[in-house]
DNA sequence: CTATGTGAAACGTTTCACAGCC
DNA sequence: GGCTGTGAAACGTTTCACATAG
């Protein structure tokens, strides 16, 4: 639904697939794991297990990636990990802007995914003046006012918003004129955007009311079928739904 | 991709997308803010732009829930509030656990969205014995000891993880086996669970890496486009991609 | 003989366009 | 006259099944 305009065809193999993008960066982190237990390869059915996916889909995927794969042996590991890296544009760091260091805030900027792939964070940023000079995660929180001036000094081109629901429109609106084109917003709002900037969304009352549907669902099955399958049945391991939701980026 | 089983058609209108799904809380959030102010209808354009959809979409999801709408009028704010709420499971609410009280778990904690919607936090667990018996956003740690007891006495069915990667497979066993069917995992690794336990994954990491790629491609797009279209039009405002995405599911 | 790479089928989702109802 | 509700078309994604290469 929302791959970019594709102004033309650029280079070569353009139009990676949405879906596929978005699981990219699982086999990125099976194969690491991988890699650092020194794994020389890997076929498609054991990397798809250890991605949550199933290996048709999988191999699907790397298809559109070109064949880095060799028949009858599997992937290399290595190569592979650099590859999907690349495409992911992870071969060159990324500096990140937090806006809003409440208690989200703050533990994002104390998460250590961040710099181990590529992200780097580049300045906190914070509305409250208390909280200006303050280190959090060894990295001393700024104030607002000095948001276009970071932006620009530091070339940030991704965002995130941490911050309540109703500063997210103006922060992000402060971010898009200073120069950002990404933003991952994890404020409770919608987000209104010029076109050429992409926004992902992280929810977690939204993702709380999908499990509640669901889970509203399995018990009134369970009333349904009566004295039938009164636990269900325990088995297997269901498949992790690989993307981490694939519309919710919206691209030029 | 990843709707139940469907053990049988059960009482009637069965069978909402699971897209659909994703997007039903996007829409209460909108009319509850229309609510707030009082507002008696909406159009599905109006409410669309809201929710940060077209309309065609918002219309069509709304015909799986039922013929809710007025033509030439629009919806009432009211009846479509309670008629979503109640698809969603949210007029009785969940007590939900939350495992692993570290930044992030703190972070949830505190987050109000959760008390809002139909969730209520039943217990705060940590492994760490330093940590039991603090409070953390007025609600004492417990330890993981006392996982099962919880779980049982609470009568807990959703249980969020935000336990470092290495912690969650072993907190998930627990979880399901103490009765728990669905689990928001915040930790960045994939979660086996047994049929019939629904996963949503929540990952930071994996989202930033899904925009770096279409970074990295607008900066590609960029050199390619060479002296043409130097920083890019800016205009209009891009529609925020409905679901928090759609296949993290994994229904029974 | 094994495991990749890929057309083609199946499936799910979005968009279109308009009939139907208020 | 205006807006909902919905078949049908268009599109994207997943799965199947097998030709192909090592």
């Amino acid at each position: 639904m929302a791959t970019g305009r594709t102004h033309r065809p650029a280079t070569r193999s353009r139009g990676i697939p949405e879906a596929t993008v978005a699981r990219l960066p699982l086999y990125l982190r099976a194969l690491t794991a991988l890699s650092e237990r020194s794994v020389p390869t890997v076929s498609s059915e054991e990397l798809a297990a250890a991605a949550g996916v199933n290996s048709a889909k999988l191999r699907k995927d790397f298809s559109y990636l070109g064949s880095y794969g060799t028949r009858g042996v599997g992937y290399d590991v290595e190569y592979l990990v650099y590859q999907i890296s690349r495409e992911l544009g992870l071969t060159q760091d990324w500096p990140v802007v937090i806006v809003g260091i409440g208690n989200l805030g703050a533990a994002l900027a104390n998460y250590g995914g961040f710099a181990s792939r590529g992200f780097r964070v580049a300045a906190l940023i914070d509305a409250d003046p208390a909280m200006a000079g303050k280190p959090v995660a060894g990295i001393p929180v700024q104030h607002t006012d000095e948001l276009e001036k970071i932006i620009q000094d530091n070339g940030v081109s991704i965002g995130v918003i941490a911050t309540p629901a109703g500063a997210a429109q103006p922060v992000c609106d402060r971010l898009v004129a200073a120069g950002v084109t990404s933003i991952l917003n994890f404020a409770p709002t919608v987000l209104n955007v010029p076109d050429g900037v992409d926004v992902r969304k992280v929810d977690l009352s939204i993702e709380l009311q999908i499990l509640a549907f669901h889970e509203q669902r399995k018990a009134g099955e369970e009333a349904a079928a009566d004295g039938a399958l009164p636990t269900a049945a325990r088995a297997g391991s269901a498949d992790q739904g690989p993307d981490g939701d694939v519309p919710a980026v919206m691209p030029a």
